[in-house]
RNA sequence: GCCCUUGUAGCUCAGUCGGUAGAGCACAACCAUGGUAAGGUUGGGGUCAUCGGUUCGAUUCCGAUCGAGGGCUCCA
């Protein structure tokens, strides 16, 4: 194993390391396609800002500002620390040099002419040595501000509109992203055409920020983490435990539906495991320091394939057994450095819906085109319709057989082509144990999330001698191919309450109808209700504190409860209930019995409400 | 890990130019309460993250530690 420079995300089917940040939506996309021009408006306010930042500053060190998705950036070394009063000062000098109506100057220049030019300005004079040595050198120039660019900009600021941008934020950024280097203070901003579009992005801002899951994680008591006691990990409170058992129950279903069995598997084994998979070699500095058990080291396992394959090992397998397709929720533990941990999105302990299918190469292609098929199928029933795939193929280095890589890269290929689904191929972008397809899904507010993912391995197969006997008599080495379709529940439960906005759908809420009494005369037949929903497994809870019945539906709505059966002596009279939902519709006296029906209806199609 | 910001009641936050703190919600008790998003009164609740320094006195000032939030990929 010496040698291969591991990837970190060997194996890890989680996704645990998967990017969260939001990517603009497909408006926004299609948006910037027909104005290409977005970019340059982005790109000439950066320099702007920092004409602006220099205007403080005289002495400031520029280094790079480029346009990005959203806006734009630009880094500087300054001789204090930003304070976030400076964005406001610094917005108000800029709109100032937007309406001088300056023109954005483009002037080619010799290498030397430019080094002499920016000789106070080291970042750029390590930029323009680094240029090679046929590429023309340009410089563009507004108002008082010179910067070595290759643009394009704006042809004058009067084609910017000093409403339509905004700085947002202050970060530390290391020079060119290597943390060997000095830290620079890089200042972001939105910027868009007009003032309504960056009126609309300050809005989608406002929408992210009201589904964080860490807020409405706490305003719906689903969840908690504990850093006191230990970072990273989350605790499951009853409702959202009830969420994931809810989840849970459907995926076992559908897997042994679909011809998966169930495994389960200890948390920790020895030494020899781990460096007979590798792991030990290549995955050591994200695994947990070893217990020490009458005199062995123990490691809490960060993955759950070695397991699996003890299990397969545990008697000769014939290709009458293949394919094997083994599933767990195993609960894994990874070391995360404390500055990427976030919420329930990046965790230290998680729990994978992990699967490997052991097969022969004959049914390799059916196999993964299943697993495809699967996986959209699970994604379908949360509603989830937007799937893009992205397949990675064989990068340097790698381990295994070349007919092998390519049996396999062509089996992904024809998998996803099958399944009709929008692909890009990442040449070279494989791991080096195989190439997988990530799976990535676009939520209600359109960012993009990378969640399952199919990967292939020729390593650990190799490592332990995985073998069957086949229909000649002889052994053959099997594939094997890791799988997870959520990636980690709790992952997966931070997007879904994202998702959702806390509204989940009648079939995953943890609550699906409070029972409100108007008046305490109405309690007993409150909780009577209650009890004939509960045993039609419908999870109910009946409101019957003294508070008044608007500040019951209050409490019920802010809870995002779907359904409120308000119940008064009309209702009670007829066995009906009046039904509210937590959207605002109404609908009065339904005999009780229909009710039932129609939310069980509702729970069986999986509707949002 | 590194940079910036930040840590006050269960939650959301105010406040103290240094004299050991306050609101709303939540919680408890009592009163009130019959129709679609907050009824009222009273009350309990805080070593102001931790440790150290300065000071007659520190929650406040200084330092360290621990945690949290935003970043650390976009190449002139």
């Amino acid at each position: 194993m010496s040698g291969i420079k591991p990837r970190l995300d060997k194996f890890d089917i989680s996704d645990n390391t998967g990017q969260h940040q939001p990517t603009c939506s497909l408006e926004e996309k299609m948006a910037d396609r027909q104005n290409g021009d977005l970019a340059s408006i982005r790109h000439s306010i950066s320099h702007i800002m920092a004409e602006a930042v220099l205007q403080m500053f005289p002495e400031a060190k520029i280094a790079i500002g480029p346009a990005i998705e959203n806006g734009f950036y630009y880094d500087f070394d300054l001789p204090r620390a930003l304070k976030p009063e400076d964005l406001t000062d610094i917005e108000e000098k800029m709109k100032e040099i937007i309406k001088g109506n300056h023109d954005f100057v483009k002037k080619v220049i010799s290498k030397e002419v430019a080094l002499k030019l920016f000789k106070s300005q080291p970042f750029k004079v390590e930029l323009i040595n680094e240029l090679p040595e046929n590429e023309e050198i340009s410089i563009y120039t507004q108002n008082s501000f010179t910067d070595l660019c290759r643009g394009p900009h704006v042809a004058n600021t009067n084609e910017l509109d000093p409403g339509s941008f905004k700085l947002l934020s202050i970060a530390g950024a290391y020079w060119r992203g290597d943390e060997k280097n000095k830290m620079l203070q890089r200042i972001y901003g939105t910027a868009w055409k007009t003032a309504k579009d960056l009126r609309t992005h300050l809005n989608w801002l406002a929408e992210v920020e009201k589904r964080d899951h860490r807020k409405l994680g706490k305003e719906l008591d689903l969840f908690s983490l504990h850093e006191e006691a230990g970072a990273g990990l989350v605790y499951w409170h009853p409702k959202g435990a009830r969420i994931r058992s809810t989840i849970e129950d459907f995926w076992r279903k559908e897997h042994f539906r679909d011809g998966y069995e169930l495994l389960y598997t200890p948390h920790i084994g020895k030494s020899w495991l781990w460096e007979k998979s590798g792991h030990l070699g290549f995955y050591s500095e994200n695994m947990y320091a070893p217990l020490n058990i009458d005199d062995q080291d123990y490691y809490i396992k960060p993955m759950n394939c070695p397991f699996h394959i003890l299990i397969y090992k545990t008697a000769i397998r014939s290709y009458r057994d293949l394919p094997l397709r083994w599933a767990e929720l195993g609960t894994v533990y990874r070391y995360e450095r404390s500055g990427v941990l976030h919420g329930l999105l990046r965790v230290r302990g998680f729990t994978q819906d992990d699967a490997h299918i052991i097969c022969t190469p004959d049914q390799i292609e059916d196999e993964i085109r299943n697993v495809l098929r699967f996986s959209l199928k699970i994604w379908d029933a949360f509603k989830f319709k937007d799937i893009k795939a992205y397949l990675a193929t064989r990068p340097e280095g790698s381990v295994g057989e070349e007919a092998r890589w390519e049996q396999a890269t062509e089996s992904l290929k024809k998998a996803i082509g099958k399944e009709n689904l929008e692909y890009t191929i990442d040449e070279g972008g494989g791991a080096f144990y195989g190439p997988k397809i990530d799976l990535k899904v676009r939520d209600a507010i359109g960012r993009e999330w990378q969640m399952s993912t199919i990967q292939f391995d020729f390593n650990e197969p190799e490592r332990f001698d995985m073998k069957f006997m086949d229909n000649d008599g002889t052994e053959k080495r099997p594939y094997m191919v890791h799988r997870a379709l959520f990636g980690s529940l709790e992952r997966f439960f931070g997007v879904l309450i994202e998702n959702y906005a806390g509204a989940f759908p009648v079939w995953i809420a943890p609550v699906q109808v409070m029972v409100i009494p108007v008046a305490h005369t109405l309690d007993e037949y409150a909780g009577n209700l209650r009890k004939q929903l509960l045993e039609q497994e419908i999870r109910v809870e009946a409101d019957l504190s003294d508070n008044r019945m608007n500040a019951k539906i209050r409490t019920a709505q802010q809870q995002k409860i779907p359904y409120m059966l308000i119940v008064g002596e009309k209702e009670e009279k007829e066995g009906a209930v009046s039904v509210r939902t937590r959207t605002g519709e109404q609908k009065n006296m339904m005999k009780t019995e229909e009710f039932i029906e129609f939310i069980k209806g509702k729970i069986e199609t999986k509707d949002l409400i």
